[in-house]
DNA sequence: GTCTATAAGTCGATAGAC
DNA sequence: GTCTATCGACTTATAGAC
């Protein structure tokens, strides 16, 4: 369909997301691009016209990723707690691995929330998020009484907010607290099974009295 | 110590603090700056110099902000879960009403962690925060058996993590979900009583056998 | 396709009158 | 203290030679 883009195109592609990411829109330069690129100025404006549309290009590319990265998380078999453990460390690998990414995402898509919409309508094809794998399987894990009874928005909600949100904060966090690495493999597994427990043991079902009909 | 700021001062420093947080360093202008503020832009390097030394006033200002947000949600008095209560629902209370402050952070504190540094200084006066109420709070509650033994630097995320990043994302979230408003007093009320209940009975301590000495 | 040179516009900053 | 006018630096974008 697309014809294919030059060894040339993609690299420029390559090094705009890294900047662009870095720096975010406003803050990111042409000029360091095409350096970083290893291009004459003029050759980003012969491949892609603009700024802008360089900069959409990269955009929509991001969001993609950044909802394959859930999508991709989220395994097909085995039961609830195995499928959140295989959930949490996944995800948690590609957050931890590049939270820039996450990082733009917050920051940049609140302008550009058209984007993020046509992202999703492309990827769901218009198939509500409440019908999505995740939300399925907490509907099913409460239904066979796997997990007690909860709003499964919420609680994708906090697996989320758990994996994401100390990864985002990496920065003020080694700040604090001074002999932190986010990036060692061992906060990374201590985080993977403080997650776990806290919501396996949060999620046990009550101590079964016969469950109304 | 300081001579105290005219009006026309503090209007300019509460306008540029909007139009930082809603654009960034980069993205914002001088120009956007003084109209809002009702001056002319020259004024604007009359009170403050430059726009470095602006944005820098901003920053460190929003800094702080950040860290007291946290420690003032933090109670005196009651038991860990009351202690937790009220926490969850001070923080999300601020969180939800100006998410845009956690998001300049997030966005703008990767280039300026120094800033963050002095700010800490400043206010624990060189106290590790592993000495803060918080930290203390869990270790107490660990001690006491209020609650299972837990990583108190995981807990702390958790909590964070799940008050603070769902009010993050709400942009997306509002796209993905149609119906939803994060504003509302109806999930903001929803999400503290999940998140109350998943740490609740997340943290419950075990079947007590006999403590090991 | 690739480069140099430069146009066109924007933005921070200041000079200088009042 | 306040305003207008403008400077100078920077940035995107393009014209035009090769």
């Amino acid at each position: 369909m697309k014809p294919l883009s030059t060894e040339k195109e993609r690299r420029i592609l390559q090094v705009a997301r890294d900047v662009f990411l870095e720096k975010g829109k406003q803050g990111a330069r042409m000029q360091e691009i095409a350096q970083r690129a290893g291009v004459n100025k003029a050759m980003l404006h012969y491949y892609f016209r603009s700024k802008e549309q360089l900069y959409a290009k990269v955009l929509e590319a991001e969001v993609t990723q950044f909802v394959r990265h859930l999508l991709d998380a989220v395994p097909e078999e085995g039961d609830f707690f195995q499928f959140l453990e295989v959930f949490v460390k996944s995800y948690i690998q590609k957050v931890a691995a590049s939270p820039q990414l996450v990082r733009f995402i917050l920051w940049e898509v609140r302008d550009n929330v058209q984007v993020l919409g046509r992202v999703l309508q492309h990827i769901f094809q218009g198939e509500p998020v409440k019908n999505s794998p995740f939300f399925i399987r907490i509907q099913t894990a409460i239904a066979a009484g796997e997990i007690r009874p909860v709003e499964p928005l919420h609680l994708f909600l906090n697996v989320l907010s758990m994996c994401v949100y100390p990864f985002l904060m990496a920065p003020l966090l080694e700040t604090v607290i001074p002999g932190l690495d986010v990036q060692a493999s061992q906060f990374i597994h201590q985080r993977e099974q403080e997650i776990l427990q806290l919501i396996e043991k949060g999620l046990r079902p009550e101590n079964q009295r016969e469950t109304g009909e």
